[in-house]
RNA sequence: GGUAACGUGGCGGAAUGGUUACGCAGAGGAUUGCAAAUCCUUGUAUCCCGGUUCGAUUCCGGGCGUUACCUCCA
């Protein structure tokens, strides 16, 4: 296959061609959480977005080809408050976090990037880097704080759409008294006594937000590289002040070619934020739903839209995806998908159209032979669906019933005896209350089956 | 106030300068004791006003509306 892949590029705003650095190697940098809460819904989205393109991208460049970097930010104010706040020490705090962020990433079928580097472990080259900055003037320090001179990066503001004097006249920056300008932002800060902290050229302390993300992606993919991904909320100020911090200290044009935001998970067409308070846990759902219905929940929009997350869309993925089951054909077979069906993908990861494409896929294979049924499971593997063995989607809907096998097949043969009566009423009676306990029947060649709706 | 994104059938959601998305729901039919499941059939929608064009839902301008970012947020 030789087709192009396109991307939105919040760098220019326009769709573009995807063209990497070096002919046949690719790097992508994503930003990963901030390990201080648990995992939500909205966390989940970049997580099976940027693990959907380096997919594509293995597809076209070869599974070694792509370098795919993803940071754990494990020293944060944020983690601070959180830690004193639930009386858990930061340590404690930031390995459960990061623990049950890999569970999450487990359970909506998210394959591990190539690194995972944590910040608390790149310290020294961050200090580096500051050191960098003052020496080119690109920094300052002032009462033990580091500060990045903003006034000297000219081309701040670039990928927000923003200007300097429009950030002032905000003035909804933090107010400092050490700063020199309200739009400078911190590089290093002195910790307090209960803080931890690193030693430094500037005393004890430890690194602003953003660093971490400056630093690593250096470390793993250089100077400059193809794709830097997040969330939407993440333009400003976070990737602003990650490409002044990078483009100053690393002397380059650009810090990364392709800037890939994702919109926002919305409910009831508002931002799920940790500041609106409507936030669901990405763990909330794992009782209830295999985390194969949240990854297409998450793949029904086109990842620059607004989605909005509810219970009606839950259940339509659900259905999908216990349908598709039905033509559940795994093989060990080399089949490739068709270019014409993996088209929507390459073209700026326009899932919904591939889903579109697995639609009628199923429904050829549906009738088909076996391998159609396979090449429509290999499609849907292609996205991390249908990877879980038939079996193990059925004991998960299982799990939920709140009747036993035995107690089922009781029930349909005191139906059966009704309708040999012709005791009608009855029968319908028990059928609509196994219906109410999601136990389907149907009557077939004269013989009564179950499954679970 | 500044900067962006979006406005498609009952709902969700793609694409597109002239023809079909797709899914869910709904309707009709086959089947059935009745159902369910399944199968078949069925949908002519692009916020408003101008402009460009032979032709715009699509491009351009204006308006209205929704949302987001400008403070931590994926």
């Amino acid at each position: 296959m030789n087709k192009d892949i396109y991307l939105s590029n919040s760098l220019g705003g326009k769709k573009e061609k995807f063209v990497p650095i070096k002919k046949d190697q690719v790097g992508m940098y994503v930003c990963g959480p901030t390990v201080y809460d648990d995992p939500h819904i909205g966390n989940a989205r970049p997580l099976v977005i940027f693990d959907l393109l380096f997919k594509v991208l293995k597809c076209k460049y070869g599974s070694k080809a792509v370098t795919y970097v993803r940071n754990i930010t494990d020293i944060d104010d944020k983690i601070i408050k959180s830690s004193k706040e639930k009386k858990i020490p930061i340590s404690d705090l930031t390995k459960s976090i990061t623990k049950k962020f890999h569970t999450d990433c487990d359970y909506l079928i998210c394959e591990s990037p190539s690194y995972e580097p944590r910040a608390t472990e790149n310290i020294k080259l961050m200090i580096e880097m500051i050191s960098d900055l003052i020496k080119s003037n690109f920094a300052y320090e002032s009462e033990k704080h580091i500060y990045f001179k903003v006034k000297n990066f000219k081309d701040y503001g670039k990928l927000s759409n923003k200007n300097l004097e429009d950030l002032i006249a905000g003035s909804r920056v933090e107010v400092s008294e050490n700063k020199k300008n309200p739009e400078d932002f911190v590089l290093w800060k002195p910790s307090k006594d209960d803080e931890p902290f690193w030693e430094s050229p500037w005393g004890n302390g430890r690194p602003g937000w953003h660093l971490e993300c400056s630093v690593m992606s250096k470390k793993y993919l250089g100077d400059t590289f193809d794709i830097h991904g997040g969330g939407r909320d993440l333009i400003f100020p976070h990737h602003e002040n990650e490409i002044a911090q990078s483009i100053c200290a690393n002397k380059t044009k650009n810090l990364a070619n392709y800037w890939v935001h994702n919109g926002f998970i919305t409910m009831s067409k508002e931002k799920m934020a940790k500041s609106q308070g409507n936030v669901l846990k990405i763990s909330d759902f794992k009782s209830n739903y295999n985390g194969q219905v949240l990854r297409l929940a998450l793949m029904s929009a086109h990842y620059t839209q607004p989605l909005d997350w509810n219970n009606k869309l839950m259940n339509e993925c659900y259905k999908t995806i216990n349908k598709w089951y039905d033509c559940y054909s795994p093989t060990n077979k080399k089949i490739l998908i068709k270019d014409e069906d993996l088209q929507p993908l390459y073209d700026d990861l326009n899932t919904p159209g591939y889903l579109a494409n697995l639609h009628k896929l199923y429904i050829k294979a549906k009738d088909g032979s076996l391998k159609d049924k396979e090449l429509f499971t290999i499609a849907c593997n292609f996205i991390g669906l249908l990877r879980q063995p038939k079996d193990q989607w059925d004991k998960f809907k299982k799990e939920k019933l709140s009747l036993s096998e035995k107690e089922i097949s009781e029930k349909i043969n005191d139906r059966n005896k009704a309708r040999e009566d012709k005791n009608y009423k009855l029968a319908d009676k028990i059928r609509d209350e196994l219906l109410d306990k999601g136990i389907l029947i149907e009557d077939k060649d004269g013989k009564t089956t179950w499954k679970i709706k």
